[in-house]
RNA sequence: GCCCCGUUAGCUCAGUCGGAUAGAGCGACCGCCUCCUAAGCGGUAGGCCGUGGGUUCGAUUCCCGCACGGGGCACCA
């Protein structure tokens, strides 16, 4: 029996109670199972007698003990309790348990997955950095868990789009391009340009390939050098984060939402909802009508629009495409735009809870040899993803940065994460899969087929292949809650789990037999049992876009 | 001043609609490989869940105040 088989039973046994003992009850509320802390407590628990207690008028226990009698009947449950003040805990039949390794087996890829999302069309967009310089540590949480989320997302049955905005207008690409064409004449970086290493080796690069840029002026040489940096810097970010398997669906330019008329379309569609006024010769949008600290410029004085301006037209043009929720994942050093962009949604007519959503993630600090990192090798000032990359490989960067829900500051041990043991978490869930693929290849070799069974679930009755099963009867609900909460750490967290489970059982139940043992029924059963734990790794580390290896 | 986030074991952190004796790893101490991967497993020690109130059968969890720490409040991009 899975949770949701073992909820709906209770959910039976509560109707049936009602019937048998004259219980006024109009609606049975959904049933949540839970998995006890105790193992005393059962396989399951649910404390829907207390929740009902008020309602039907009859003391919690009193309740259970009515709701147990009629789960007691149910195939597949061995044993029902009541306990402490009312908890109904519920044991499972071993055989009922372990065919959940068959469901596994032949589900693969796909067990747990949902469609809890089905039909709805997300827009994930994260990083969207300014295309001025390489991706640095800010940018890494969000490059690894924007695109965990997309993913658990698409196990949730959504249609998920992964989209990068690239701020490529406005004066700080000027800037940019002004402070190579400086670079590449050895004059330093103008005020507020850019610095770091990086900008020099950009202006070395496009002086070899257009010498003839040398004998430009004015804006012209910065245009010509604006341009030519802007797209090695756009395409080695794409580089990078191809390396980091994160990959975009979208990359969304500014200056593209300006020539497609995009722009023009949003600015309507806002005057025609009436948010739109002028004011002091600039042109204002009425977010305080929804909730935010003051109104918002579109177009200044000078007549040039805001930057403000191509992210109401951004939010418009995404909403036309499509997409039923648009997802801004933004850093802690943008929450002040939490407030605006929810008003944009609402002044474009829009529901803002539920059309679009801006998790904040805190910051990111990296420790090495017990000092924070500060300094970085190649970019002068920054601490780039390639370095963070290159210092610990790209498993290991993801996952970390996974692990933790993003609304806590997240601290990086470059020391740790280098580790082979269990206290790199990373390597703990890795080495469950690669042991479990290693006992499948010596089954192979010594000639058993357990995938022709016969597969005799009754036989995993060892209190740590309960266990193990009952862990792995979770992962459809981690997943669906990752999705929900847009949590896609829960999944990691559950894959420890899982992991652990497997290594005790791995410790306590031998799997083959040694030396000239016969194989047993018992061999193959957990042999299935293996089987279906190393699919559950797999498609859960997959979700994390981290490699399951068969040998490490 | 206003807004967002955090505060749980010595350290790094889990703990979604309120539930039974608050968890994991590390660090410390003690054990387990002639046997499927010891990158593993077992045991001991370690807690006023920041603080003061409130809500109720019950609060680490929900509400309010306070303290401490981080971040943010542009006709910049």
């Amino acid at each position: 029996m899975t949770p949701d088989s073992v909820a709906q039973a209770v959910a039976a046994a509560v109707t049936a109670a009602a019937q048998a003992n004259g219980y006024e009850l109009d609606e049975v509320p959904v049933i949540r199972v839970e998995r006890p802390r105790q193992r005393e407590h059962g396989d399951y628990a649910t404390n829907v007698a207390m929740t009902l207690t008020k309602k039907v008028g009859v003391p919690p226990r009193d309740l259970a003990a009515a709701i147990a009698e009629q789960l007691r009947t149910t195939d597949g449950i061995a044993s029902v309790d009541v306990a402490g003040p009312g908890f109904i805990n519920i044991t499972v039949e071993a055989a009922s348990q372990a065919e959940l390794a068959r469901t596994i087996v032949e589900a693969g890829d796909a067990y747990g997955r949902g469609t809890s999302l089905s039909g709805v069309k997300i827009n994930v967009e994260f990083i969207s950095a300014n295309p001025t310089g390489p991706l640095h540590l800010g940018h890494t949480r969000w490059a690894a868990v924007g695109d965990a989320i997309a993913r658990v997302f698409d196990a949730a049955g959504a249609e998920a789009a992964r989209e990068f905005y690239i701020n490529d207008r406005g004066v700080q690409m000027d800037r940019f391009g002004e402070s190579i064409a400086n670079a590449a004449a050895g004059r330093p970086a103008p005020e507020d340009g850019y610095h770091g290493g990086y900008v020099t080796d950009l202006a070395a690069q496009i002086m070899r390939e257009h010498p003839e840029y040398a004998d430009l002026s004015g804006p012209e040489r910065i245009a010509a050098f604006r341009e030519a940096g802007y797209a090695i810097q756009l395409q080695q970010q794409k580089d990078v984060l191809d390396l980091f398997r994160t990959h975009f669906d979208v990359w969304a330019s500014e200056r593209a939402l300006h020539e497609s008329g995009a722009v023009e379309r949003g600015l309507e569609r806002l005057r025609e909802q009436g948010h739109v006024y002028e004011s002091d010769g600039a042109v204002w949008l009425r977010t305080t009508t929804f909730g935010d600290d003051k109104d918002r410029v579109l177009i200044k004085a000078d007549g040039e629009g805001t930057y403000f301006l191509s992210d109401t037209a951004y939010y418009i043009d995404k909403r036309s495409r499509g997409f039923d929720v648009c997802l801004y994942l933004l850093g802690a050093d943008h929450h002040g735009y939490v407030g605006r962009l929810k008003a944009v949604a609402a002044c474009a007519g829009d529901d803002p809870e539920r059309n679009i959503e801006v998790p904040i993630g805190q910051m990111v600090k990296m420790m090495k040899g017990g000092e924070e990192v500060r300094l970085s090798k190649r970019a002068g000032n920054i601490i780039t993803l390639e370095d963070l990359v290159d210092e610990v490989g790209v498993d290991a960067a993801r996952y970390s940065l996974i692990r933790y829900p993003v609304d806590s500051p997240l601290v990086l041990d470059l020391d740790l994460l280098v580790k082979r043991s269990n206290d790199n978490p990373v390597y703990y869930v890795q080495y469950a899969h690669a042991r479990i693929a290693s006992v499948l290849r010596n089954a192979a070799e010594s000639g058993i087929d357990w995938a022709a069974g016969p597969f005799e679930p009754e036989l995993l009755t060892h209190e740590m292949e309960s266990r193990l099963l009952g862990v792995l009867a979770e992962y459809p609900r981690v997943l669906a809650a990752a999705a929900e909460l847009r949590e896609p750490h829960r999944v990691a967290r559950y894959l420890e789990e899982l992991a652990t489970a497997y290594h005790k059982f791995y410790d306590s139940c031998r799997v083959l037999p040694r030396g000239d043992e016969a194989v047993e029924p018992i061999t193959i059963a957990r042999l299935w049992l293996c089987a279906a734990t190393r699919q559950v790794l797999a498609n859960g580390l997959g979700i994390l876009g981290v490699t399951a290896p068969d040998r490490m």
